[in-house]
DNA sequence: TGACACTCCTTAGTGCACTAACTATAAGCA
DNA sequence: TGCTTATAGTTAGTGCACTAAGGAGTGTCA
């Protein structure tokens, strides 16, 4: 006993356990916006601050450019971003919002309560492992 | 201020982001044994216990079958395990371990102590985390 | 000015993860 | 026994996430 090996025990199972069943949580609650988790994300950062470029949507999310290379286009696809090169730097592609980007806020604001809801956990609960998760990214980050 | 819709404070991103940050973490480790870090996942259940069936993984792994399937054809394929059809329930494929999947446990032993070095916080710490996500595992699995 | 290095994004390829639809076997029951 | 229902796994299709390679624009500096 005391299996290093031993599934339950490791880390990286919990957490990728725990991504999934979280965001499929998420599932039915984002359906009627039309956005997958990824996407909500994306629109999330996008909320806080528009237009902003892809190298920066990067960094906030940590996902890699030829991730959001694609996912950007089908939210584009679904009129709620522009995508145009940056005229002081024509390598850069700008990112912004449409009008019904900014509007599909106002559905967006219901889904947190509801993700609690479905979760029964309390907030304060949520917070703190929230704040360790950050504490554990910004370690795997550095190393 | 207290938007309900910043970023770092969706439990949902910090468990998105520690989750691919920490598994980045594995890809070199893991990339000597010849394993992505889901068929680690798989490996971990099968030296617990093997022969077992498709559907027991699964459970253990919070995995859908059609997930497992293609990727035990993978391992399959590298020559890790076996896939059969019980001949008590021809509709259940029991999969068991090959010597070369049962020796390289060997290897996989060095594996969480790299992880933990990499990662650079106490132990205590991580198993604190790991017992909060098996929480909340269970919360969301319940929902 | 022209070569070089660098940055930003895109494309191609692989693998994971899900839903929906399907095949095949097994079990329940009139 | 034969019909119906349920179960186990596979296949098809979509989307995410990564690495590697590449194209296009920018900056530097001899």
């Amino acid at each position: 006993m005391n299996d290093p090996l031993e599934l339950d025990r490791q880390v990286c199972f919990a957490l990728a356990a725990a991504s999934r069943s979280v965001i499929a949580l998420y599932r039915p609650v984002l359906e009627p916006l039309g956005l997958t988790h990824p996407q909500y994300l994306v629109m999330l950062a996008l909320w806080e601050r528009s237009p902003r470029r892809v190298s920066h949507l990067g960094d906030a999310l940590f996902l890699e450019p030829a991730t959001l290379s694609p996912l950007l286009k089908r939210l584009e696809a679904a009129g709620l971003l522009t995508r145009t090169r940056n005229s002081d730097d024509e390598r850069a592609l700008d990112v912004e919002l449409t009008d019904a980007g900014r509007a599909l806020r106002e559905k967006a604001l219901a889904v947190p309560a509801q993700i609690v809801a479905r979760l029964g956990m309390p907030v304060s609960r949520l917070e703190a492992i929230r704040d360790e998760l950050t504490e554990l990214i910004e370690a795997a980050n550095a190393a």
